[in-house]
DNA sequence: GTCTATAAATCGATAGAC
DNA sequence: GTCTATCGATTTATAGAC
């Protein structure tokens, strides 16, 4: 939303604004390291960029505002890091890993942002709606694969433990239309996602300090797994 | 450490002590959720007891002291019902089931404590070591079950993508002195530990919203699909 | 141990001049 | 669109009377 002002900016008086709106949200951007999501501040963005307080009010009518266009940037900048890391042309497994490893890169060089998305949720905040679509990229990103594996007739039966269809929303039954996912397929996909933000998690926020010894070796094994739960074959 | 104080009050003083540093406890539990964490305010906390501002400093004599007593707390907290919910007599998968529903009730009654414990850190603050200890006692609750099914010979051989033991901390190998433990099994109940609390922050910060269509249920199968990984066998 | 008073900050938001 | 000034509130923490 706050991106479609940032292209084709016209006139000079657009091409400022525009400016001026990307400092604002890359100053916040660098001040939720400092106080959590919870403690981000208009004012304080204001005096970084050296303009009034309430010269910012002209750019987010609120806090809350400033809040959605983070998270909607995050959900799109997340969602790209795994798109990007995608090459359709390789082998599922190698598909997994690079998304998997293009998503932890992102969070480990955006880890505020990180935990804006995935963190404890700000009080007395709520995000809009349109946030969902952006936060699906990602997981949608890791289907992709389990699709296409599926379609090359490569993917694997579900372990034991399956998943009865009533517990999986009609909408998610959809969520890659065309893919044909029953209920475990896309209950796998519910919990790949879930893991890779898990682990994710877990290494920024110090639980696995003193408790694996190499992270990002852990990571890639900890993604071998998810891969082979989710159907994919390992070498 | 603050429990200790509440431990055999002798004088009509240190009773009243006791009891004010409790009521303090819950009321800062109470505003967790109000501002979040990283809001914690030791003055709100005054002022809903009644008390001048200054006088809480008697009690605790800053807010990460009081933070470090909620999170020491809260670690306690969920290993207790972690331990509580677990039958040291009763069949393997239905030990593991029952401490994942011990904790995941202990969370949606207890959510910012929660957070609290494995949401986004609180900026500026540092834990103190001896939260591992409290930490460690929940994913410990897992570790036994296993570490009891391998003893009787029932513990299923791991999965394709195998751990390389130099991915495991020193330490953590040795996490129940006796189980004797291999790379794998460790590594399978660090995952086990990480799907738990990752699954049960889904669920509370609303990303299984239209996503899945019943919590508990999902919850049910996570765990399965969990103990399966972990090697225990579920009917 | 509890109180008042105070220090030196911070915050979101608005009014109104220019 | 940007500024000053302001409102009414908040915070952590300390000093000192009682």
């Amino acid at each position: 939303m706050y991106t479609d002002l940032m292209n084709a900016p016209r006139t000079a008086r657009q091409r400022a604004r525009a400016e001026l709106t990307r400092e604002i949200l890359d100053a916040a951007r660098r001040q939720l390291g400092e106080a959590g999501p919870s403690a981000l501040s208009l004012r304080a963005v204001a005096r970084e960029l050296g303009m009034a307080s309430s010269a910012i009010y002209r750019y987010f009518k609120s806090r809350d505002e400033l809040l959605t266009a983070l998270i909607i940037e995050g959900y799109d900048e997340i969602g790209d890091a795994a798109e990007a890391a995608d090459d359709p042309a390789a082998e599922p497994d190698e598909r997994w890993t690079a998304i998997w490893r293009g998503v932890r890169e992102w969070a480990l060089t955006n880890r505020h942002e990180f935990a804006l998305l995935f963190g404890t949720p700000v009080p007395g905040y709520a995000a809009p709606p349109q946030a969902a679509v952006a936060a699906g990229r990602m997981p949608l990103a890791l289907a992709r694969v389990v699709a296409d594996a599926k379609a090359a007739g490569v993917l694997a039966p579900p372990p034991a433990p399956t998943c009865d269809p009533a517990l999986i929303d009609a909408g998610t039954a959809e969520l890659l239309p065309g893919a044909g996912f029953d209920a475990d397929e896309t209950a796998r996909v519910i919990l790949a996602w879930n893991r890779l933000v898990g682990i994710v998690s877990y290494e920024l926020h110090g639980h696995l300090h003193r408790v694996t010894a190499d992270d990002a070796g852990f990571f890639d094994y900890t993604a071998r797994v998810s891969g082979a739960f989710a159907g994919l074959r390992f070498a």
